[in-house]
DNA sequence: AAATCATTTGCAAAAATGTATCATTAGCTC
DNA sequence: GAGCTAATGATACATTTTTGCAAATGATTT
């Protein structure tokens, strides 16, 4: 637990650390969702941090594993923790209000699944949507 | 097979027949990978067929369910006809090049898998996408 | 066929998202 | 703390997609 704070996590993966990293980084462990780079950036621009900033943090947290990007339809991309207490995992998004929800397994062992898909030659990352009405905005 | 014609696609599914329309949905089941709207554009645009018509099709024939778009990470869409000669399946983006290939079913049954999720309350469509280095950017 | 009328199209401008540039600042090493 | 490298904010830019609008097209009625 103590090793996913957004400290440790930049020392850990040899990132310089910054106090705008760290911010970011923070946002991105607090929420329970994949936030958008104008999510992120609404929540630390207080501190003076610019949205190009967001993006660089961005690209940077996913080439060091810290995060996972996830492209919506929109063509808005989406970044959440990637870590031990948060593996791969498919994503519903919805096609009303374009919100995003992580999906849990549902009868079939998803877990192996992207394991198996993702132990393929050549490919480094797997990303599973669907898409549909969620809860909200079918009522 | 002959239902698959670009005409008799626009009359079963209730659209206005335009040269347009017809030009590039022959385009789009003509082609055996994904295109983007640049592209399909480049294929029609010397019969003087605008780059936002391309995109105004391609909305009107998902609606329609003529097409399926795939969402690439670079924010790039493409677009692939939809029929029974070519169901759901899951894609693999190059990160290198960006190109994208339809992949066949490896191992498990694919299909039903497919299937099984859109099954799903309130799904209405699956995305599979899987990211590497393709054959032509590996060497 | 000609007239009518909604729909579609081309064109151009604008959104939306993400990237590059560059002067300035912050973080690290000595 | 001096000095160097890397990161940042601000701005401009690039790319993909959408929108507004006048003109053209397609369907329908006469």
């Amino acid at each position: 637990m103590e090793k996913c704070k957004a400290d440790n996590l930049l020392k850990i993966t040899n990132t310089v650390k910054t106090e705008a990293r760290e911010t970011i980084l923070h946002a991105v462990l607090d929420s329970a969702k994949p936030m958008s780079a104008n999510e992120l950036h609404l929540m630390v621009k207080d501190r003076g941090i610019d949205l190009a900033t967001v993006y660089r943090a961005m690209k940077l947290f996913t080439e060091k594993g810290l995060v996972r990007p996830v492209h919506a339809d929109s063509g808005l991309t989406f970044y959440e923790k990637s870590c031990e207490h948060n593996p791969p995992h498919a994503h519903f998004i919805c096609e009303n209000c374009g919100g995003i929800e992580c999906l849990k397994p549902y009868g079939f062992d998803e877990s192996a699944f992207f394991i198996k898909l993702g132990q393929q030659k050549d490919v480094t990352s797997v990303e599973l949507i669907l898409k549909g009405r969620c809860s909200s905005c079918a009522s």
